[in-house]
DNA sequence: CTATAACCGAGACGGTACGTCAGGTCTTCGC
DNA sequence: GCGAAGACCTGACGTACCGTCTCGGTTATAG
């Protein structure tokens, strides 16, 4: 059906593996190629015959499991990210917030993790590959922070009418749009002051 | 001494206006075409060729004035984009902000506003042009929504201990985020939601 | 260690042939169509796009072969000359130049024959190509007409005394000259004038 | 008549002198930046814009007067040329051939003088260069080379039945062929073969 | 243990667009 | 109204990658 199954050959059943089966050792070095050149240059600048050259292996093969090179980024980067994300447990909501966006902040802002905007900006132009951003990077790290909500509506620190999404994007869009535009600065004090005027609101004390 | 001076040759002062002087029809031929290209196609998609051939114009007159295509839909879009920002006055500072939000909304996900998430992403790889962005695009747009502020302010319907740049960021970072993403609705209510939780903040009503 | 093999690829000896191999289809092709387009326009009206379209292949194809157009040229009407030059035996050695050179003469200023003038004016202006042209085009020629001098040293009708290259070039220099310069008539008539004068000399009769 | 006059319009008779006139010094600036450059670098990799630029001038103004760099080039070396042509005269026609080939060659052989084989070059991709070419340039010296074959046959060293072009080309054909295709040295010892052979002819000996 | 199948590297291929260069034309000004 | 300056359109340049397509060869299962 699909063209490219990318991660989901997991299921291909049962039989159907005559032949001689895919070779992991170019896929890791196809991956960690990738990984390897995206701390050195931006997405754009990286060539399907770059990753290549630099895993020692022919651009069939690469073309044979990703569509494009967003896609190998893409789960290039999966491999990396797999280490789970840290979600703080203080006993405050607003405190949960405030050090997870610091270390997502941290993070995002690294050699390694500025691979994230870029993959944003692929977003821009390829709905295929957005579709599956959100799926396997974006929906999973949003249930991982979800718990900290939860947490905060069963402790009543955090309003239970206001929808989930509404308060997560409220924590982390302010951070999305510095961090793609770069109009303000983006640090750990600036976080803190976002989750603050995020959970006490703009409206003065009465 | 850029070597693209773009817009701001304005005041090459009195002298240096020998030979033939660029002509204003060529000029805004081609920014025309972009801005006709751009309803049809994605910038990714936009070839310098396909602007020259469409504005009847050679490809070097084009890269005479700008340096890439990206600050050519730049300008083309500055000029759409010359009728004033409006900025709803109804006495509320919320109210305000949820009207200007949604009309921002409908316009960023229009057929000619949808440009904008675009010049986003080429802001990841391309910092001048994202310099150029912000100076011509972002602040003014955020200097007309900075007055609602600061009536807001002035009514005491704003906390004035929260500095602009993170309430408007608090505003507008979700928009954005979902804009890029797509991961959560973008629509009217769900604007007037964001406003609204702005404003109140997380925290339960006591 | 040249960049461009041309055809002397001959003895890449055993190995070195992983990849997908040359195809013959495209480089017959290129040369097809670069004779087709040398019998309607000069080699300098000539342009590798208008190859490349003509023979349905990609410009790089023909820039991994070939250095410029000049070295197309030269192969394809090498192609062409492959049948051998004819060469007289009339038991006159004076007969055979005059008939070998009226000939020549015919072939030369023919639609076809004509690139040869072109030739000698690349090589004006490119030192690899002169040298090329010399070694595949020129020397085999001459080697060609050597057996009439030859022959004619044999049969006491040509003064040994006179090196080979002096007396090629007073039977053909002066066509060159005239072929190129137009500024004398160049048939058959002529033809047998040049050879009668070079083989009687200038010196009256006593 | 004419689109680009050329030389000719030496004689815009009297009166004709509204406006400003042509300036000489542009002319001159022109044809002296051109004979540098020649000197420098192939006709072939010199630009009109090159030429401009050196000679401090308009590319407009080039236009206005030459058809192309080439006749720029062949009036600025006909300045270089102006000089006459050496024309020995030793009693021996032989002799005075042999002298001036020798001369011919060394100069032709020249780093000035080998614009000579490049207009031969251009001659072959414009007529009407050739036409100009052999007008001003080619008929001139042959013309003064004349004399030696008139004063020759006067003096009963070259044989009266063969006619001048045949004598002359006989000469210089072969010269010109190794010029233009390198295949044999060009000394001053050839030179002397090449007279010497064409005098006594190829025939042996009685 | 042989046949079949899918994989793999290398690299040539037809293309598209790039950004540059020079050609020849035009438009403005100063002299 | 000439001539410089230089902007303009045109068209070809040679290059970089694209994604596809052979090749020769390897590595597995199935029979």
């Amino acid at each position: 059906m699909r063209k490219h199954p990318g991660k989901s050959r997991v299921l291909t059943s049962v039989a159907e593996k005559r032949g001689r089966p895919r070779s992991s050792e170019s896929t890791s070095a196809i991956l960690e190629a990738t990984l390897r050149l995206l701390k050195e240059h931006a997405l754009r600048d990286i060539t399907i015959e770059m990753i290549a050259k630099s895993a020692g292996v022919g651009k069939t093969t690469i073309y044979k499991w990703w569509p494009n090179k967003a896609f190998v980024a893409l789960e290039a980067f999966g491999l990396e990210m797999r280490r789970d994300v840290l979600i703080p447990d203080t006993g405050s909501a607003e405190r949960d917030f405030c050090e997870q966006l610091q270390s997502v902040i941290k993070f995002y802002t690294s050699k390694t993790g500025r691979i994230f905007s870029q993959f944003l900006a692929e977003c821009q132009s390829d709905a295929e590959f957005a579709s599956q951003f959100r799926e396997r990077f974006l929906l999973p790290r949003r249930a991982a922070v979800q718990v900290i909500w939860q947490r905060g509506v069963a402790r009543k620190q955090i309003d239970r009418t206001i929808d989930m999404d509404t308060v997560l994007d409220l924590i982390y869009g302010p951070m999305i749009f510095r961090l793609l535009a770069g109009h303000a600065p983006l640090n750990a004090k600036e976080a803190s002051g976002i989750v603050a005027a995020a959970f006490r609101g703009f409206s003065p004390r009465s």
